[in-house]
DNA sequence: AAGAGTCCGAACCGTACGGTACGGTTCTCT
DNA sequence: AGAGAACCGTACCGTACGGTTCGGACTCTT
């Protein structure tokens, strides 16, 4: 046999259909949710399988190994992961400047909750094996397609003339910066949120006021 | 017998005096060269016998278990990182904004080498066992303090009319946020960095500029 | 000089987990 | 209805690693 789905999910391009098949997302919850509580020595083959009433034998038939479990996780994850639409959003300042907003708590609500945080801990755990497959699917199948929108985002605002700024990149790093500040480390370490920093709406206005302070027309 | 060693290094006070002997001091040594190129599994015991010339019965006696041992090589590493002095640093407004740059170029070094990034990772990767003690460790010895002597300088910065902010904690995690950004995590996932981000000063004066945009007085 | 203490090196044990094999059951397709 | 695939449950194997024990060498103290 060939652990085909294996190479398949490092290699197959992000808006790759079908994926999964029902039974196999099922299982992937399954494991996501042994992963969010208990960290990656939770995930064990055998655990797995008795939790999501399967067998061993169709984990590895699916996944080929037990990486290719956890490339496989990262994935799906990553798949049900949904920002909202910009359609309209520079009809003028105020909307713009909400939509950016919106953006950036979306943002926040994602990579606070558990489950990024448990899938970036097991990525970051593993980053110095397997020639790294975790981290750069994380951040292909993450940050890098939400870099993308971002930095679409802040350029619509400049042609709008909202926005000024010379390296669309650079402005998105440092609304990035603004608005995770060192909360997202600090929850990856373990610590709890304060409670002010759980307020994302409150927090996502206050980076984005001070972005415009920055970056502003 | 009872694994003290352990049991000091997570409730000893941060300022307790001798902490570990020379020859414990080589070993921790050895352990945290095997864990920066391999990450967390290429600490074993063994194997770290066998690497520092010493009986396994000695780390066992020393501390006390593999967690003990560690939280001891996060414990010695914290006690490594040292900053610049700020002796004299508010003379006039130039000389205090070159050492608020010096500070955050400082910490840049600190959070970027491959010696804190695999202490993170290690850290992070643990962060849903053992009742969080490398997390609490390094928080406390490490990003605590930093942040302290962080919140300090700029307060004497205020004080002297060269800074504006209400809250010092507040303005220090802009600070952090506008340095950091996202590179942070970008390496703890295995990214490399651009040349630009390797750059340290420069990034650092960067973000000190638009901090001062947004606090100066 | 002898006894105690410390440490190295190696052998050993138990266990947990990744991976495989197999018998039995259910579902699908023709 | 019958062949075949997919799949579940379980038992099994090999290995790697945490932790313990022990013999022998070296040092320090009295």
């Amino acid at each position: 046999m060939m652990p085909a789905a294996a190479f398949d999910i490092a290699t197959s391009r992000p808006d790759a259909a079908p994926e999964f098949s029902p039974r196999q997302q099922v299982v992937l919850q399954h494991a996501l949710t042994l992963l969010v509580d208990g960290g990656e020595k939770a995930l064990t083959t055998a655990g797995l399988a008795r939790t999501a009433s399967c067998s061993k034998e169709s984990l590895y038939k699916w996944f080929g190994d037990r990486d290719g479990l956890l490339a496989a996780v990262v994935a799906y994850q990553a798949s049900q992961v949904q920002f909202p639409s910009e359609t309209g959003a520079t009809a003028d300042p105020e909307t713009f400047k909400a939509h950016v907003s919106a953006f950036v708590e979306a943002l926040l609500g994602v990579l606070f909750s558990e489950t990024s945080l448990a899938l970036n801990r097991l990525s970051i755990g593993q980053s110095n094996t397997n020639s790294n497959r975790l981290g750069h699917l994380l951040l292909v199948r993450g940050k890098h397609m939400i870099s993308a929108r971002a930095r679409n985002m802040l350029e619509t605002g400049r042609r709008h003339g909202l926005l000024k700024f010379d390296d669309a990149e650079d402005a998105y790093q440092v609304l990035y910066g603004l608005a995770i500040r060192d909360v997202h480390i600090r929850l990856l370490l373990g610590e709890a949120a304060s409670p002010a920093e759980k307020d994302l709406k409150a927090q996502a206005e206050m980076a984005v006021g001070r972005f415009y302070q920055l970056f502003g027309a």
